[in-house]
DNA sequence: CCAAAAGTGTTCGTACTACACCCATGC
DNA sequence: GCATGGGTGTAGTACGAACACTTTTGG
């Protein structure tokens, strides 16, 4: 079966930034390629959109298919679509970034048979196409939406400490922040509660854990 | 000539929202449809990506061919991408919006024989497609980015009043300003300087004339 | 009792807000 | 001389930045 047109059509794919905190880095998932172009390549998770299904669906079902992950937050990041971005055929495409909570790490790897596997974005493989452009780019918006929206807790699991809170921060931003303030800060928007339990870990005072108010929202602050 | 696929593809287009304040009012540019589908209502300006043309450079393309401009400020907004937002075949969008100086009205109307007339954005007729809701994200980014970046430069002309400066920010974020507040904070940015020409305009105190010190340049503010 | 991370307040500087009157010109 | 928009300063407040010690636990 094939499928004709008038006009030469690009395809269009949806590629995937899927972050996380892990280990006390900022992590991002990738695909090990088995085909061509790139093959044996480290890429972003993605795939084409199909003719019947919105761009954002797509983007949900590769974000299933090949990392085997569901019901995160999801954003559109931008779209790439340099003529030569793809060696095969003209291909545009339209970038997400999905953020993973911490904890969460029940990872089945990929429901293929593809190789999936966390890397520190300090310490990345060659990536293919234009990816490591893309991943530049999430990062970028990931730190700035961090200052001034609550996207940030979609990093955190069910329940957390402070200072694992911080420390997702100063990973996600790369930048340090002070204990005090910190905390002055995140409550003062009133987003996250004490669960009145504590978490002990090692031969030191046993930290309060906390959980997010409301985890369906996303707020802009300022 | 046809095209053949081994896939169906998608039609993937750009779509425009040209902006400028004029006559005191936010207002953006719809072109008139000539064919059907909506033919004889308004749209964006935009048109089909060619297979050997970077998606960048079919929104510059498209600016110049529907609305005879170029030269202007112009960044990706949002991709559009529902299943049914266009009835002819599935057509995914991706989204840019232009800044245009309000005073530079070499607006010859549109190369093509198609007619384009500037709208103010509070009095809309009803656009063709998704394109309201795409006008929509523009206003909303547009008020969002003048506040934390110099973007609203984009929209004076070379030279301007402090008054005119400031009815720009007013009608392109929908917020008034206090006039002293204002000024003291456009100077802190460094981004205007005096020409040390006045305007003359009625009976009453001329203005002095600034214009814009690194015209290029759009910078983050925070 | 010692090591380790958790928790907690105050001070200072800066940036935003609110607010009202004199100035220069054309007619 | 009067009507019209152009131009200017100050005081109060709120928010972010800097900064160090006490508490609680496990071993």
């Amino acid at each position: 079966m094939t499928y004709t047109y008038e006009y030469p059509h690009p395809a269009v794919t949806t590629d995937i930034v899927i972050l996380t905190v892990m280990d006390g880095e900022l992590k991002v998932l990738l695909i090990k390629r088995g085909t061509e172009p790139f093959k044996g390549q480290w890429a972003l998770p993605g795939g084409f959109v199909k003719i019947d299904e919105n761009v954002d669906n797509c983007a949900v079902r590769e974000l299933q298919e090949e990392a085997g992950i569901s019901g995160v937050y999801l954003e559109q990041l931008y779209t790439f679509g340099r003529v030569d971005r793809d060696p095969r055929e003209r291909v545009i495409s339209v970038a997400y970034y999905a953020l993973i909570p911490g904890k969460d790490l029940t990872l089945k790897a990929g429901t293929d048979a593809t190789e999936a596997e966390w890397f520190s974005v300090d310490e990345l493989p060659d990536l293919s196409f234009d990816h490591s452009e893309i991943l530049d780019l999430a990062k970028t918006r990931l730190a700035a939406k961090m200052d001034y929206s609550t996207v940030g807790l979609k990093l955190m699991p069910e329940e957390f400490t402070l200072s694992y809170l911080q420390d997702v921060y100063e990973k996600a931003t790369d930048k340090p922040r002070d204990k005090r303030n910190f905390r002055k800060w995140i409550f003062s928007l009133d987003v996250i509660e004490a669960t009145g339990k504590k978490y002990s870990k090692g031969p030191h005072r046993p930290a309060m854990l906390y959980r997010v108010i409301n985890p369906e929202e996303v707020r802009n602050i300022r």
